[in-house]
DNA sequence: TAACTCGGTGAGTGTATACTCAGCAAAAGG
DNA sequence: CCTTTTGCTGAGTATACACTCACCGAGTTA
């Protein structure tokens, strides 16, 4: 790779990177392109260089960004096996990136069709895992004979209000954090016997 | 009130009409002030002579018909004891204003903080009502002594979620409807002992 | 080293939209 | 019937933003 290439992925790089952070900061609806150039320190039309316009922009972030998302959660459930520990681990997750995930969940229905779609199609990746599991409860007769879907939108539900109000729930700090506990031991009321 | 007056109240009327079909339709974010004005038959200048701006207009909307809507909630709350007819008679109250409640779903997370802490004391009060029935149920041990607020924050995620993301949900109807029932056997099973 | 390639630049373009204001015509007032 | 008031008009203004393009200069190639 020459010297042009370099360069040229490296702009790429800062790109995809100062746009993550603004994003966090202030949503993707109220982030410019100008803005996000000048956090990358790079000239505005340069972006467009880089990606043909702002929605392409943001689905090769949020497409990397919840890939490396899924693969951790996977790896985590492969190695726990009851539904309380995977709940209390994808609660952790979620809460090392709170800021992208509350600013994704805030934006969710403003979005194009196309990139809500790929959202809640990761969504229904990880909604599959938990499904799986329960699934394996109920037969074990652990858990009450319940409809898992419906539950799992209650899950999600509210993790989901959670997130995007996140600024109404708390003034700084986690809101995942904070109520922790009390989505686990609401979640498990449900699956209780 | 003379011909002028009436006129003028007149006027006032038609664009509030014209506003509130219209944000159901395409939401608040998305109807620019032309577009209301054209609605309502009337010069898009028109509409600042009414009201200063935009988020006036949109505040006062939204207080007239969130007040109306508790109004209706707390004479149904009046005249039933139990927990899951009154979560049937604020589901079917919903669903009568569906687009409405979809639409402020939607946009909720995205508004100005004025117009969210309005919006949420509504619910805030909504959730009152809730909690003390409840509560009244725990002492009389029918239900299990769980955490309130928790449960209450499940419930309203929940139908948030439902709401915010109706086109995900339903292609035409209400999702409300559709899933109806399942939102109050998952709800009861959290109040059960 | 001369010719060429190509990533980068940033002023400029097009478009959307909230809000303004000089002027009009009908109603009110004397 | 004349003057004043006032609700209304709609072209115009200000601003924000996504996206373009003629040009530049460092890197590559022969």
């Amino acid at each position: 790779m020459n010297k042009r290439q370099t360069q040229k992925r490296f702009t790429r790089e800062k790109i995809i990177a100062a746009a993550k952070h603004i994003f966090i900061e202030k949503g993707i609806i109220n982030t410019a392109t100008s803005q996000i150039a000048e956090a990358a320190g790079i000239a505005h039309g340069t972006l467009f260089l880089h990606f043909p316009n702002k929605d392409s922009l943001v689905i090769e972030l949020l497409d990397v960004e919840l890939a490396k998302f899924s693969d951790n959660l996977k790896q985590l459930i492969l190695e726990t096996t009851n539904v309380k520990a995977i709940l209390d681990q994808y609660l952790n997750l979620i809460q090392t990136e709170e800021g992208f995930f509350s600013s994704l969940a805030r934006e969710l229905p403003s979005h194009k069709n196309e990139l809500r779609r790929k959202i809640l199609f990761r969504e229904s990746l990880i909604r599959e895992h938990f499904h799986q599991v329960i699934e394996k409860g109920i037969k074990q007769n652990i858990y009450a004979d319940i409809d898992i879907p419906s539950a799992l939108t209650f899950l999600f539900g509210t993790i989901n209000y959670y997130l995007s109000l996140k600024t109404s729930f708390v003034q700084d700090g986690s809101v995942i954090e904070k109520f922790h506990d009390q989505i686990i031991d609401v979640f498990m009321k449900i699956l209780q016997k």
